[in-house]
DNA sequence: ACGGCTCTTGACGTTGACGTCAACGTAAAG
DNA sequence: CTTTACGTTGACGTCAACGTCAAGAGCCGT
């Protein structure tokens, strides 16, 4: 994988995007790499931006939202007003994942469902048509949907 | 809630959104209320299209990807290779919500991690700062799982 | 018939997140 | 030293998902 630091192009490849989208990404702040002379150099903790981004960025925030995301992560303590006010951001941030865990957790037992209708389905057809039984046509086991309904939440 | 079926400017108001947005999505075929001459009526199955499209959104899906997965819902049993289609195409939805729920997760867990680090040093200030013990300020409880230390990515 | 309201269809503007291209520096390889 | 690959900064293009007019149709109460 190279050697720290790393050029452009490497945490590029590595990561998955274009050189264009990393630059896009420093212009809003979202990585501060180092530079020699004209040239980027991208430390550990530039990539560990990166990967933060991206997962914000897989989980469909806007690149604004996801900079104050990663900016808490490395904020000095600061002041009282300053961390009670770090405190909220976070549980703002966790009322919003929370919700959309549930809005997952809601889409994947739907699809389940559509899905289990099609096997049934499918199976009628193969079963008229007389074909033999066939393996389950993909290694799916029905999961238990819902672990402990641990956290009954119904906003 | 007025009564079915309903106009534009009342789904709108209901669902939060412009009469613009609906209309749009309407052109993107995410929905297709009934026409009585030039005016849009709404009916129950619009409501429900347009608050599965709003879920997708929330999710971070693009209109085009929410498109495919709401016409899954309403598919017609069709033939079998149709069926295999739709269960694969199921498949990968699932694979994806699940690779967001584990982001999710991830994300909530260092989230905790972050407060809770804000909380000491807080409670360090307002000791030091003469103030009482104070409770806990919210009832948040830990929620297991430390992520490993290192870089984490996942492409 | 008139003003006022809601709804309609264009058509163009905007914002975010890049892609693309041009023109140029720089560093290692032959 | 020249080539070649990689890097850099603009500047402009693009696409999705709407916002924002503009201009009109349809109906309502007075």
């Amino acid at each position: 994988m190279a050697t720290p630091p790393w050029s452009i192009a490497e945490v590029a490849e590595d990561f998955g995007v274009t050189h264009r989208t990393v630059r896009y990404y420093e212009d809003q702040g979202l990585v501060s790499p180092e530079r020699r002379g004209t040239q980027r150099l991208f430390h550990p903790r530039d990539r560990v931006r990166l990967s933060l981004v991206l997962r914000g960025k897989r989980l469909g925030f806007a690149l604004e939202e996801i900079r104050r995301i990663v900016d808490m992560y490395d904020e000095q303590p600061g002041e009282a007003g300053q961390l009670r006010y770090l405190i909220d951001q976070i549980d703002q941030r966790r009322a919003d994942l929370e919700q959309r865990r549930a809005d997952i957790d809601q889409t994947l037992a739907e699809l389940d469902d559509v899905e289990t209708r099609c096997r049934r389905d499918l199976a009628v057809l193969t079963e008229a048509g007389d074909q033999p039984p066939a393996t389950l046509a993909n290694g799916r086991r029905r999961r238990g949907r819902r672990p402990p309904p641990e956290e009954t939440q119904g906003a």
